[in-house]
DNA sequence: GCAAGGTC
């Protein structure tokens, strides 16, 4: 007789046997298990692939809703979940006591719950809960040696969070697909659910602020300065001067005259050295410095993982504990090339702490090298992030930095300029961060308060105040980190179906945009639902699920007022329906057309009347020249290089009269100009 | 061809 112990992921069971003991691994159906006899117990170690069970549609028919009698069944479309199943399912035949080892937390407990419920037989209440806040030796054998019964409520409101989000998500999705269809008949793929429309709604209400943007005019006064036959430039005390006006009478009254110093302040700004990466932090820096979309990295980072270069990345925490070895892993990190340097720097140092950041993991430490050597070679944007991780982990040990500030005021006829010096004092971690930081270095004379600074003149620029950027993909993560909707796994996913959606789109400098279609679902869920893109929803559901964890409320009476409130706001969606519906197809099909898109190229020589566009198509994400006749029956297109920036250059063919566009590349290695009308004689010459 | 949440 053996104690069945049930895990989240295989390495989590790895990790989980290894502490209790020495473990034998076997393979039934290519699923791990790990048999661990001490002298007083006996387990088999077992592992789920996360969730193994989910919410149906007991209907199966997709046009149909509100659906509202949902069903728990195995996941399909994974056939190793099906096996986990399989295997866990047959070793609790024999098992005479059960181990709940999942992460602990909600979605955890949930996940252990199905498992224990469906595959073994009812065995959740009759379990026992090992609770760890990291998958240690010291916390995994501390939680075997306390286990306790587990809680019920937190499954509860675990379980019913996914009835919620199924309830509220797949029921709106197909509402807003009906209303196409009653409309036109025609066929979108839409979808909106409690976190795809608060992120939908964050691009949307950024885009409008943009577009009610009034550029304001102020103006900048520089001056320039000099002392000891060296120059150095100062502003003036007001970074902006709100009329023309004023700006006049400052210069005039300072041009020609020269400048006194009138105080100098030095001080030394500490830079601390940075925290650990968890996923979402790994996910900016990579956006900041390589460009790569979070979802991106994270598949980079999940096969470096796989390849035992990284540890864990799916993880909150910015927390590195000491039992994961500092010394052991810089030391092997010093054996793979071109880190021994800076190993060696560190492993000198003596003490070694990391800064460590406030954030946690139920199951994870902090990303960090593991020190295994490459084993095949990386390709440029896997050894990039792997670098990063390497670098990021060496840094959280360093010493903080030291730069000397040198702030000057320089009077100048009773008006007041101000000069920054900046000089690295001590490198401190920025050495191992390299070349993703480095101190500021900007140096001014030597000044002391009375001194005479000569004055080589004074300009002013006028300048507009700014709209707010628009989001990318990293400070749209950024956005639902900071308003708690999604989680570490599920953001990048969330955004790339918007993108999937056609409801935002990559502007060229990587801005997203919202697509008329995003706009009009978000309008006619602003009009009907709105509770579904506001973060309120997300807050109130939070509140009402930690009233069933505690036990204060019933899943049940919970998930009927959501339904109550669903059919509400539905009913009017209905009697709207066709509007909503001809407004959402409309949409649809001008973000597909790319009418946002469009740069104009040149007039239509076929329909004589539409202006040649230039177009992205959302399909293929590929761009084309398109006419604006098109919805007027013009067909006139034409394809472009898809390499390349395009120049517009207002000339037409003197063959065909199609415009002639420039095609210009990176490293202007190559420049053409060619027309875009693919049957131009031109070509045949 | 619908959500959000796990994980591979």
């Amino acid at each position: 007789m053996y104690t069945l112990v049930v895990c989240e992921k295989p390495d989590a069971a790895r990790r989980i046997a290894q502490a209790l003991g020495d473990p034998k691994e076997s393979k039934p159906a290519g699923i791990s298990v790990f048999d661990v006899a001490n002298s007083d117990c006996h387990y088999k170690v077992c592992s789920a692939l996360g969730h193994l069970y989910g919410l149906a549609d007991s209907t199966k028919n997709r046009s149909v809703y509100p659906v509202l009698d949902l069903e728990w069944a195995p996941v399909d479309k994974n056939p190793r979940a099906a096996r986990a199943i399989k295997v866990i399912s047959e070793l609790s035949k024999n098992a005479s006591a059960f181990v709940h080892a999942c992460d602990y937390d909600q979605e955890g407990e949930v996940i252990g719950h199905n498992i224990l419920q469906y595959a073994c037989g009812g065995k959740y209440e009759k379990a026992l809960r090992a609770k760890f806040s990291t998958l240690t030796d010291e916390e995994i054998r501390e939680s075997f040696a306390s286990l306790e019964r587990p809680s019920g409520g937190l499954a509860e409101a675990g379980r019913s969070r996914h009835m919620l989000d199924f309830i509220y998500g797949v029921n709106l999705s197909r509402a807003l697909a009906q209303s196409l269809k009653m409309a036109s008949n025609g066929y979108c793929n839409l979808s909106i659910g409690r976190v795809q429309g608060p992120t939908l709604a964050f691009a949307v209400d950024r885009e409008l602020e943009i577009r009610l943007h009034v550029p304001d005019p102020y103006w900048t006064i520089a001056a320039q300065f000099e002392k000891n036959n060296q120059t150095f430039s100062a502003q003036y005390e007001k970074p902006k001067v709100g009329t023309l006006a004023e700006a006049k009478s400052i210069v005039s009254a300072c041009i020609g005259r020269d400048g006194t110093v009138s105080d100098v302040v030095d001080s030394k700004a500490v830079l601390g050295p940075p925290t650990p990466f968890n996923i979402g932090d790994l996910q900016r820096e990579a956006y900041r410095l390589f460009k790569l979309g979070p979802g991106y990295t994270l598949a980079i980072a999940e096969k470096l993982y796989l390849q035992a270069l990284i540890s864990y990345p799916r993880t909150s925490s910015q927390k590195l504990p000491p039992s994961i070895g500092y010394g052991k892993i810089i030391s092997s990190l010093s054996r793979i090339g071109g880190y021994g340097q800076l190993t060696s720097m560190l492993l000198s140092k003596g003490r070694l702490v990391p800064n460590e950041g406030r954030m946690t993991d139920p199951a994870h430490p902090a990303i960090y090298p593991t020190g295994v050597a490459p084993q095949q070679k990386l390709s440029s944007l896997e050894f990039k992030v792997y670098d990063l991780v390497v670098k990021r982990f060496l840094a959280t040990f360093g010493d903080p930095a030291i730069s000397r500030h040198t702030d000057v005021s320089i009077d100048v006829n009773s008006h007041t300029f101000k000069a920054q010096g900046r000089s690295p004092v001590y490198e401190g971690w920025m050495v191992f961060y390299k070349p993703h930081v480095r101190l500021e270095q900007h140096e001014l004379p030597e000044l002391r308060k009375g001194d005479l600074v000569k004055n080589l003149g004074i300009d002013m620029e006028e300048k507009f105040t700014q709209p707010p950027y628009r989001y990318n993909q990293a400070s749209l993560l950024a956005k639902m980190e900071q308003e708690q909707i999604g989680t570490k796994a599920t953001r990048a996913d969330i955004i790339a179906t918007l993108f999937k959606r056609n409801y935002i789109a990559s502007s060229v400098r990587g801005g997203i945009e919202v697509t008329d279609l995003g706009f009009a679902v978000i309008d006619s869920m602003r009009t009907f639902v709105p509770a579904i893109i506001s973060t309120s929803l997300t807050r109130s559901m939070e509140e009402q699920l930690e009233k069933v964890e505690q036990g204060s409320a019933e899943s049940v009476l919970v998930i009927e007022q959501a339904v109550d409130k669903l059919i509400e706001s539905l009913s009017a969606f209905i009697e709207k329906e066709v509007d909503i519906g001809a407004r959402i197809g409309n949409a649809a099909s001008s973000s597909a057309n790319g009418a946002q898109a469009a740069t104009m190229i040149g007039s239509c020589p076929v329909c004589k009347k539409g202006q040649l566009r230039m177009i992205k198509s959302y399909k293929t994400k590929k761009r084309f020249v398109g006419c604006s006749n098109y919805s007027g029956g013009c067909k006139a297109t034409a394809p472009l290089p898809q390499k390349g920036a395009i120049r517009v250059l207002g000339k037409a063919c003197p063959e065909c009269g199609w415009p002639i566009v420039g095609v210009v590349f990176a490293r202007r290695s190559k420049h053409w100009k060619i027309c875009v009308n693919m049957q131009c004689p031109s070509k045949k010459k």
